[in-house]
DNA sequence: AAATGAGACAACCGCCATACC
DNA sequence: TGGTATGGCGGTTGTCTCATT
């Protein structure tokens, strides 16, 4: 019986039992180390019972030799399929060039934009959860999807002003400076004079609060948007499933029930970004800015998670619960706490306000409104 | 034509859960 | 019941290709 622990030890004795080995300090056998603390760990690291198996990238004939043995007699113990395959590599690597690669069922090429939609949404829902969501899409690996996320996907939605982690507006502090830039930019514009620099930091630290507010609402409509979306679509379905659409292509993928207007807050008068008040003036209006192409409900903010978990209970392959990766950033669990509503109040209050107090002196968000949709350049997807 | 950088993808690493003895 | 083998998973790194300078 010559398992890596008897190895070990074997090799302990040796070293113990040589005069010759024994005359050298033992940290010059890091091999005879390593092997040590392995052991004393209580398991051996993978493909350590021969260092001269190979690495890298696989040839056509390993490839071959790995797919014939496999057809011929099935996987079974991966750990011993490669001596009997031939094949000098390790069983884990054999094993993962047969899921990620070799398997039969692998679908390759380019991702479609249904299964993008697929993955957005699964993700939105199961965070880095990669294997679960390659369920959902035959023929992905888990793999693929991960690379596919992080190559194209995540790119993408950071390009957007969306977090990929939270499936919001980004709130970091760079992205939220290159707004304040921008909304001075538009706002400010040449107004200012070199000696105007006091005015200018009034304005500039103005400026940033309403565009902290703004992100702040941004990030609840998007959350319900987005909790909206998917309990209307089942997740899965083919319709409605993609919550940025709106931000791509400046058409809503919200119904027209979805689109139901709220009482509250007041639209903006005289404003053309204002949010419609009826499902005819949505349709009439043109809103020049896609975050909030499709209006928003507000009584949507009342909804709980009932109607989403309802909606994963009846999709064909339900999902799992919520993963507990982060808990506090994820929309559905937000929606989850939300049963008291009071923050989200206080914002659209202090909007409300805010609104009141520019109608005044010039309707600001207005000019926000026009800068975003004059300066935002199309987005490739 | 060579060097360089970015993007895409394949493969590896380490950890964990589970099955088995 | 504890130790070990195995497979699965997510994060990270390595390698290749292609575009740009």
């Amino acid at each position: 019986m010559s398992s890596p622990q008897n190895i070990q030890i074997k090799l302990l004795l040796l070293y113990q039992q040589s005069p010759f080995l024994s005359q050298f300090d033992i940290r010059f056998f890091p091999w005879l180390i390593i092997s040590f603390v392995s052991a004393a760990m209580g398991r051996s690291p993978c493909c350590a019972e021969d260092a001269n198996l190979k690495k890298g990238p696989w040839t056509p004939e390993e490839d071959q030799k790995l797919v014939d043995y496999i057809n011929k007699h099935g996987h079974g113990s991966w750990r011993a399929l490669p001596k009997l395959a031939g094949l000098n590599r390790c069983g884990k690597s054999c094993r993962l060039r047969w899921t990620n690669y070799l398997r039969p069922d692998i679908k390759r090429g380019k991702f479609t934009e249904e299964e993008e939609r697929v993955i957005i949404n699964l993700h939105s829902v199961l965070g880095n959860k990669w294997s679960r969501i390659a369920t959902h899409l035959p023929g992905r690996t888990d793999n693929e999807i991960k690379n596919f996320w992080n190559t194209r996907v995540r790119k993408k939605l950071l390009n957007m002003g969306i977090d990929p982690h939270t499936h919001k507006p980004r709130t970091d502090l760079d992205h939220l400076l290159n707004l304040s830039q921008l909304l001075c930019a538009a706002q400010l514009g040449n107004l200012m004079n070199p000696w105007d620099t006091a005015f200018k930091l009034q304005a500039d630290a103005a400026q940033l609060a309403k565009a902290q507010l703004l992100q702040n609402l941004m990030q609840i409509l998007n959350s319900n948007k987005l909790a909206n979306v998917e309990s209307a679509s089942g997740l899965l379905g083919s319709q409605n499933l993609y919550p940025f659409e709106g931000l791509l292509n400046g058409t809503s993928t919200l119904s027209a029930k979805e689109l139901t207007p709220s009482p509250t807050p007041q639209n903006l008068p005289n404003n053309p970004g204002a949010i419609p008040q009826t499902s005819s003036d949505h349709q009439a209006v043109e809103n020049p800015w896609p975050y909030f192409q499709g209006g928003f409900n507000y009584e949507s903010l009342d909804m709980n998670n009932q109607s989403l978990s309802n909606s994963l209970e009846q999709t064909e392959n339900p999902l799992p619960e919520l993963v507990s990766g982060s808990p506090d950033t994820s929309p559905i669990n937000q929606m989850e706490n939300k049963t008291d509503t009071a923050p989200d109040s206080t914002i659209y209050e202090a909007w409300e306000k805010l609104i009141i107090e520019d109608e005044a002196d010039g309707s600001y968000w207005k000019e926000i409104l026009d800068f975003t949709s004059s300066s935002s350049s199309p987005i490739s997807w």
